[in-house]
DNA sequence: GTGAACCGAAGTGTATACAATTTGCATACT
DNA sequence: AGTATGCAAATTGTATACACTTCGGTTCAC
């Protein structure tokens, strides 16, 4: 079963990760409860969970914000993952085996198709479980549940400070890495992972669009695929 | 200006640390508000926050509990320690100066001086630190504080599955991995890391002391120094 | 006209009230 | 005896009430 405050978060998540709430945008407590349905206490609870997981600021006595990390935050972050996900392929290349490879192939073609046909949020969903894939493939939950909490912090800061390559481009790499692995070629699979996350924030640029964001108009659409095609943030076709 | 939530997050989350809240102790959301002189409300805040940390368990509608990390567990919170730090290791080296060294070696100090006559807890929080250390003198705070989350957990760890190596030791392998970086030798000190967080990982055992934990008397001596020194689990040595 | 002081509306911070759930225990049944 | 059932106490889940802070605009003094 899933918590209603857990429901309430992953929507807040959704919608701030797909750029559909503005970095900086007010999140007025009220606002969000009548539109939930609930009362403040759950929206309450859910904005501070997601100011743990960095995509909420909450200012004290002055409310909570989506958050919006600056160029030095989003470089520290990356870098961050480059050091995990270097370890973490060195160590997946040591153990990978037939189960792997085909789990991986077959997340290779699904990427393929999202990221030629699917819409901008499937994209990055997609790219960025290329990496948590791995560290599941490796058993480490722990850090599994580490680097998606990264990945989604990566997603806001991507569409923040915009890469002007495209999806295509991080689909290319990640097959190159995943041909590195099944050679076993450790060396090599690093390389390659770690060149792909320097790719990533060496194209993070200022380019920021002006925030619009209004609670209300956000959340209630009917069709999920209308509400992000519609959007203006969600034809940039993105890295990871 | 400190919130009333984070005050509590922090009284709660020291006694976790310091095993004055056994793993699994149940934590009644009333007995803490009437403990602490504040409503369920903040207490609610905390605890949430504190399971964010996996330092608290919620499990709905029956309560909130002590982590009680599994071996498993605690054996891949390492496993992302040694992918981290190994890393961050490197890059440290590749740009240590002397304001870092002079640091270190301060901190090399005090650490020997907490070791020999400190109390149990000190000794796990400077030996903790340490590592925290090294991630703020690289600049990077998404490191720092990823590193000082995954080491709250660990002391948890440590307490739970207690290695029988004493913190002279850690401190020792930590004086080792100073030298090898002050020497510039970036192989030897990345290595020395490694064996070092190997080292705490390997004596792990499944050796637990029964939980006997009452909220009511874990808060409130007048003498901090008192309440840790009398308690069971504070003249265990630990390594970090 | 500029700026300071001062409202009032809007919003957050905390406590409390009440509903829903769990749990332990007593009781009844097989 | 052992297991099922049901009730009451304890505890958590959620909503609401109210106090306090912030913010925007208006007025007033200069």
């Amino acid at each position: 079963m899933e918590s209603t405050t857990t429901q309430i978060v992953e929507s807040l998540s959704k919608a701030i990760v797909d750029h559909r709430l503005q970095p900086g945008a007010k999140l007025v407590e009220q606002k969000l409860a009548d539109h939930f349905g609930v009362s403040r206490t759950l929206v309450r609870q859910a904005l501070y969970q997601l100011e743990h997981q960095r995509l909420v600021v909450i200012e004290p006595a002055r409310g909570a914000f989506v958050a919006a990390p600056s160029l030095q935050e989003a470089q520290e972050v990356f870098e961050v993952r480059r050091m995990l996900e270097v370890e973490m392929t060195r160590q997946f290349v040591r153990q990978i085996n037939p189960g792997h490879i085909r789990v991986l192939r077959e997340h290779l073609l699904a990427e393929k198709e999202a990221v030629s046909q699917g819409s901008a949020m499937g994209r990055v969903e997609m790219l960025g479980d290329f990496h948590a894939l791995i560290a599941k493939l490796l058993g480490n939950q722990v850090l599994e549940q580490m680097l998606r909490d990264l990945i989604a912090r990566c997603a806001l800061i991507t569409l923040m400070y915009q890469s002007v390559q495209g999806a295509q481009d991080s689909n290319q790499e990640h097959i190159r890495i995943v041909g590195a692995m099944v050679a076993k070629d450790e060396a090599m699979a690093v390389a390659l992972m770690e060149e792909h996350l320097l790719n990533v924030v060496s194209n993070l640029t200022f380019d920021r669009r002006p925030p619009s964001s209004d609670v209300s108009t956000v959340f209630d659409s009917v069709y999920p695929a209308t509400m992000q095609s519609d959007l203006p943030t969600a034809q940039v076709p993105l890295r990871d």
